[in-house]
DNA sequence: GCCGGAACAG
DNA sequence: CTGTTCCGGC
């Protein structure tokens, strides 16, 4: 497959509730195809709004992310079983009415993967806000440079979160 | 197509 | 935990 270690570091694969694992999420492999090719493909690309997106074409999404998953009978009504599931997650919401396409919600997207502990006072308080702006810098530039940036600013973040620069 | 419950896997 | 599989309902 294209690159995954290009757009996400490492620890980005990890849950918190399982530090051996290393699966890679469905967002993951969402914002990698949508962070490729100018953020267009035969395959799924930003839609209109901010965020949104359109799948132009299910079972070959759903075929390339059973390929990644190692699930080789995935089809497009089981992907959109796992994509429905985010919604309560606040990950992604459904545009109503129109056909094949979703929406990210990125902050909610940033703040249950990413979030700082809030007894933390080592980082800049807008470290978030900052991301949120690079993120949607490449949204709405559809430049894979941007998000290169935002991850990068993830790496920084965490960084600054491990142990040795703890607070006090 | 889209929804969400239920059982299940790793 | 995050999905995967299956499915009845709209």
């Amino acid at each position: 497959g294209p690159s995954r270690s290009v757009l996400f570091p490492d620890w980005a694969y990890k849950p918190a509730w399982s530090p051996g694992s290393r699966q890679v999420q469905l967002w993951h492999f969402l914002l990698e195809l949508l962070g490729g090719s100018g953020g267009q493909s035969d395959t799924i690309g930003w839609g209109g709004e901010w965020g949104e997106f359109v799948i132009h074409n299910p079972e070959r999404l759903a075929r390339l992310w059973g390929e990644r998953k190692g699930k080789p009978h995935m089809n497009y009504d089981k992907l959109s079983r796992a994509l429905r599931y985010y919604y309560n997650k606040r990950i992604l919401h459904k545009t109503k009415g129109k056909r094949f396409t979703y929406k990210f919600n990125f902050s909610k997207l940033v703040l249950v993967n990413f979030h700082l502990p809030p007894s933390c006072h080592c980082l800049p308080p807008s470290c978030h806000q900052v991301f949120i702006f690079f993120l949607s810098l490449s949204l709405s530039l559809s430049l894979s440079l941007s998000l290169s940036l935002s991850l990068s600013l993830f790496s920084l973040i965490h960084t600054l979160r491990s142990p040795d620069n703890a607070c006090e």
